[in-house]
DNA sequence: ATAAAAAATGCTGCATACAGAATACAAAAG
DNA sequence: CTTTTGTATTCTGTATGCAGCATTTTTTAT
């Protein structure tokens, strides 16, 4: 150990050997990007001769990073035709949210249950700086600290399952929230409901967690219900 | 054939006519019995020269169907060194049980409140045929009735991300119940909490049809727990 | 001019080929 | 005999090629 440290290697490339970034999850993180961000909007037929050549791969490992997006549910696959950007419709949006609000409450009852503080003390310094964001009326970070927030809590619930059906619906619903920009009021709203859940989370208050998170997450669906008024498939 | 022998296989489960029509399905489907029925050990390399020349296909439809049972979670892709089925400990499938119990409990009361009566007179006709195989004592037809009730039931809650995460949980869960053979008593337990669940679904009582789905999987968890001591990672 | 048929084009699905990493093996040093 | 180092083999990761299906365009007949 200490002949590698003579090496002047910096200690964080110490514990885990160098793991050179396999470019199958770089074309997954690419492709579920360009979804979630519109590039790629709902119904597009994914050209994999044109994907390739954009992302400067072969159409193999193409392939397998949109066979992998499938099983996700960011893309269908249709036989002879290749896959197509799926569609999501209010029905769907809000089947999803359902269950997000589901998962949330779970997971709000296990981190207040099992959560270290200086968990949930990270969740505070996330929450200030989301405010923060609030205030300065900048959006986009805004949301970025909001999705870190509710990932983070689901994270200190310490239930891997959780952590990753929760991840699969929310990454599923990025495209859809990208899109929502409510109004004064209501953002005010949001915001003051994640102030109450900060402070339920820090007195370890499972039910009043759990209570805020599922109402948040209802007052999404609202939220989002008017954008997609008529988007039905 | 030897090299074969060493993934651990039966030689039962070699070659077949593999439909032309729907190759990555068709792969993905026996690759998925495979690890479910234990022919594929967890830890077990997947080999692809191996596995492709058993299955008749080559290797690019394979590593696709093998990408996507990654993103199922059934796999795990090791960089430059492949796919090796996924190993479970006692807390990941304690983990899995509590979110299933969470969104089978949301499922029953959707299906309290929008299932149509055939769809539940349905139900009643598995769980009828469920019970003739218990008295029979043939566990394997009533451990597939047994997980196509809880199936239907979230398939009626109307709700299709519900069904699809469920089926998900239920898909990695389906090699560990595999296992678990309960005694007599348990056993006649769990056929009781089925009929009362039945029950509730027809008096449509979400409340006590939410209660008895979630006790059902604690004391599944129960059951199983005793057959895991000491398997964890 | 319109509709049907036929040819042409493009794309997907699968197989094969090749380069580089990982592992197994063998020989040499301690 | 154990450990190490060099070599051979195996397997993964990626690119390319070819056949068949879909779709579009052109041609032909009414």
């Amino acid at each position: 150990m200490d002949e590698i440290r003579s090496l002047g290697l910096p200690e964080s490339s110490l514990p885990e050997p160098i793991r050179r970034t396999a470019l199958h999850d770089t074309l997954v993180g690419r492709l579920r990007d360009m979804i979630i961000e519109g590039h790629l909007s709902p119904g597009t037929r994914l050209n994999e001769g044109q994907l390739g050549q954009m992302l400067g791969v072969s159409r193999t490992p193409l392939r397998e990073a949109i066979k992998y997006l499938a099983s996700e549910g960011l893309v269908e696959l249709v036989p002879s035709r290749g896959a197509v950007v799926k569609r999501f419709g209010a029905k769907d949006v809000k089947d999803m949210l359902s269950v997000l609000a589901t998962l949330e409450e779970l997971a709000g009852r296990l981190a207040c249950a099992s959560a270290r503080d200086e968990e949930i003390a990270e969740i505070r310094a996330l929450h200030d700086r989301m405010v923060r964001h609030y205030k300065a009326g900048d959006r986009l970070e805004y949301y970025k600290l909001n999705q870190a927030i509710h990932t983070r809590i689901v994270a200190i619930s310490g239930n891997a399952a959780l952590a990753e059906v929760h991840g699969m619906l929310q990454t599923r619903l990025k495209r859809i929230r990208f899109v929502g920009h409510e109004g004064a009021e209501k953002w005010a709203a949001a915001v003051g409901e994640h102030e109450e859940m900060v402070a339920a989370l820090e007195a370890r208050d499972a039910d009043r967690l759990s209570e805020v998170l599922g109402r948040h997450l209802k007052k999404a669906w609202e939220r989002v219900s008017e954008t997609l008024e008529g988007a039905g498939r």
